[in-house]
DNA sequence: TCCACAATAGCACAAAAGTGTGAATTTTTT
DNA sequence: AAAAAATTCACACTTTTGTGCTATTGTGGA
């Protein structure tokens, strides 16, 4: 009992030692890097253990690093930070990226987040709260700022729609849905598919009752997402 | 007319002299551009007057050459062709460029082209049909690979007809095949616009004319491309 | 000034689409 | 095997669309 004490007490310290957080930034603005890495060394767990102006130094230094986490900035001349993730991220499983940025643009946000971003901050965010991100991050959150997590909550109910839309419709009317979508009249897709015009008006209806619309058009709006 | 004659056979001799096309070969890799400039000098009416493994050395020394004719890689590391091509044919429009390159990417033909290069071939172009290209291009034709020629013709009917739709439907048209996109009824849409259910008939009926379908759905269709 | 055309609107008729109700048959799920 | 869902079809009725023809008014160019 006593030894195994012993052996746990040497253990948590040995953690604490390596309790903090360590942090590895990559900005391409001098101020910007100095700013944060002085910030990050302010906090009591936290490490900043490398800065990197670029691309090139940061996928050729921070996978030795093994630091953490990564704050990168999105908007570099040349290779961007989404191009840093791609590389990065395959080689260290086990760092989080937290993505920063001045500008909420959907498609880097969605490009950070399929390449495996973990967070996604804009940058007026306060000091503290990129303290705490780094924190969750750490353990395994997501922080994003409030417009980012709104933009990845709405893109995610319009797949949930989508994938809504297709789970309702049964294959039949999915596929009828399909010629229509095509500008078929319904006798059209009658001849089409060998049955009466009064079978495809019986599927239309169902259709037009499960995704809500009462005309063709708005109905061929909604197969073709939007 | 003795005068005359000697200096016409002078003249000629001058030009056959010159009559070699000139080119200069851009590409990355060594025995790429050995093989080219063996296989252009093997040519009796070309004459390849330098190789350039990148971008540095291709801006800095193709103007001075003067060539007729450029081959120039794509896919080179750092600046690419594309690179090279915006920064050389603004100073040179008499010299014609041809683009090689290992893929039929879409994004990489259109930039090249509108970036002003003449023509566009894949790699696998037998050395027959590339000395052919050059003189071609030299002539002031276009020579493309079967399937960049594809291509580039799909994007054009593309454009074309786009543009033939908007250049055929008149404001007002346009705006109401706008609401109908939407899946507006023609009840809707004319009180949206304060006008009568008659008259955004009567408009329909135009468009429906212009656009040659005989549905909501397919002029929306048109509408939205595709 | 005259003409072409855009925008407006109306009437009439036919075709197509949308809606309510019901029902037979087959397939899938439970 | 029974229940549920999907597929098929039909009839009736209303609304919306598609189309042909016509007409008035305003506007910009030949």
């Amino acid at each position: 009992m006593c030894d195994l004490l012993k052996e746990e007490v040497y253990y948590i310290v040995i953690m604490n030692k390596k309790n903090k957080i360590s942090v590895a930034i990559v900005d391409d603005k001098k101020d910007i890097r100095e700013n944060l890495e002085i910030l990050l060394n302010s906090s009591a767990n936290i490490d900043c253990i490398g800065t990197f102006p670029n691309y090139h130094s940061a996928v050729n230094n921070i996978p030795d690093l093994e630091p953490d986490v990564v704050l990168m900035d999105i908007n570099m001349p040349g290779k961007s930070g989404i191009d840093c993730i791609k590389n990065l991220k395959p080689k260290m499983l086990q760092t989080q990226f937290i993505m920063l940025t001045m500008y909420d643009d959907s498609e880097m946000v969605f490009e950070a987040l399929t390449n495996g971003a973990a967070g996604y901050l804009l940058k007026r965010t306060t000091p503290h709260e990129l303290l705490d991100s780094i924190v969750e991050v750490y353990n395994g959150g997501s922080p994003m700022s409030m417009e980012i997590a709104r933009m990845v909550v709405d893109s995610f109910k319009q797949e949930l729609r989508k994938n809504k839309i297709k789970e309702k419709l049964t294959k039949r009317e999915w596929e009828i849905l399909g010629h229509l979508s095509k500008g078929m009249r319904y006798k059209e897709i009658a001849e089409q598919l060998y049955i009466s015009v009064e079978t495809v008006r019986s599927h239309l209806r169902k259709i037009y009752e499960k995704l809500q619309v009462r005309s063709a058009t708005e109905a061929v709006l909604k197969y073709l997402q939007k």
